[in-house]
DNA sequence: GTCTATAACCTGATAGAC
DNA sequence: GTCTATCAGGTTATAGAC
């Protein structure tokens, strides 16, 4: 085994990895200790050594999966804003700054998308408190880029555009096997570059055409 | 109390408020039976006596909420048709048709968007099965006239444009408390009929820019 | 139809040996 | 760090009296 990659991973990360599997196809109380134990091969004791109680380990997979990907959407958009030197971007720059990320991610790891799916349908105010707090920061600075680029756009309506299109990025991609079955290889889904500039383009266009933006000064 | 609304309701519904407003707030898996026979004011035995189970009690919560709203939004359908006198309707009354009742019911009613958004949590469970039948027949009636509106658009693009917004719509409405939070009196989920124009003009705007759309004949 | 009592089971957590 | 054994509590479902 020695240098592959079939070393035995630590047990901390197993147990993280069969505990992301399962709260996204599962949820959280749908799946009991001893699944993610068994599916891990470690023993049942060990979550309670490495985490401390079963509501830290869930805290601890949302970390793991969430923290990365928004440090990389916020990395994008300060390339994009080194690049563009000085000059403010447009809309489809700060939207792809948020979404190629979670595209990306898409691609080979579909487990995040249904634990963004698993907030809504398992409400648990201290995972939710942990949520907005791992998320506030990054909101707050794609918030103020797409107010820059679209400064005729009051910040509260460009602050429900963007969690109206999260929300139908996450809905679209959690049901894409449906589009898929019924559409076979003409789902969006399928060819994540496609969905990117679709959506891109489809969320620009939506928000220029609504009223706010119509009844803009200049 | 004889004729006032103060006459107690029969155990049955006592037991779908209770059930459906727990389930909305907790979760399924999160709420036990002895939770919702003390709030409906009934002995524990009486759901196993007038459902079969927990589980036929979800399915029965879903179907009160989700089948009149359905059929509401095929109504609407109908008499637009019928009004239009044999016109193809555009997006706009289209789109009108499938959310207004929503709209509607959520000014009423917040539970039933919250019902929504937990059925992200089983995606392979009977429920799951159960939603998609009930809403099978609706979803193909909007999406013939949709392509009828829009015949240049693929019917698999306006399947997935149809969710999209349908997503962005449920993330939006479940999350509004916090844009009220952030903006008091800007959000748009405080004045429905707002919210609803918006999405109109946002969704088919959207969809027309497109490029599906872009490269339409005529 | 409604209630009491209880069965049968599963859950997360921990003590203590190795 | 890892394991066995077990506890204490809560869950759905049902049997049987009223």
């Amino acid at each position: 085994m020695s240098l592959l990659q079939t070393t035995t991973k630590p047990t901390r990360e197993r147990i993280l990895d069969a505990a992301e599997a399962l709260f996204a196809t599962r949820g959280f109380r749908g799946t009991p200790l001893k699944e993610i134990t068994e599916l891990a091969d470690v023993n049942i004791a060990a979550v309670n050594y490495h985490f401390r109680s079963k509501d830290a380990l869930v805290l601890a997979v949302y970390e793991r999966c969430f923290h990365p990907l928004n440090e990389e959407r916020m990395l994008l958009l300060n390339q994009a804003e080194a690049a563009a030197a000085g000059a403010i971007l447009t809309l489809e720059q700060v939207l792809n700054a948020l979404f190629e990320p979670m595209m990306r991610t898409w691609q080979t790891n579909r487990n995040f998308i249904l634990l963004v799916g698993r907030l809504q349908s398992e409400p648990d105010s201290q995972l939710d408190l942990f949520i907005r707090n791992l998320y506030a920061a990054m909101i707050q600075r794609f918030l103020d880029a797409a107010h820059r680029a679209a400064p005729d756009v009051s910040e509260a309506d460009l602050f429900f555009w963007i969690h109206f299109l999260f929300g139908g990025v996450v809905y679209s991609l959690i049901n894409s096997q449906d589009v898929g079955k019924r559409y076979p290889g003409q789902s969006l889904s399928e060819t994540p570059d496609a969905f990117l500039s679709n959506l891109i383009s489809f969320g620009t266009a939506g928000l220029r055409s609504r009223s706010p933006l119509k009844s803009s000064r200049s």
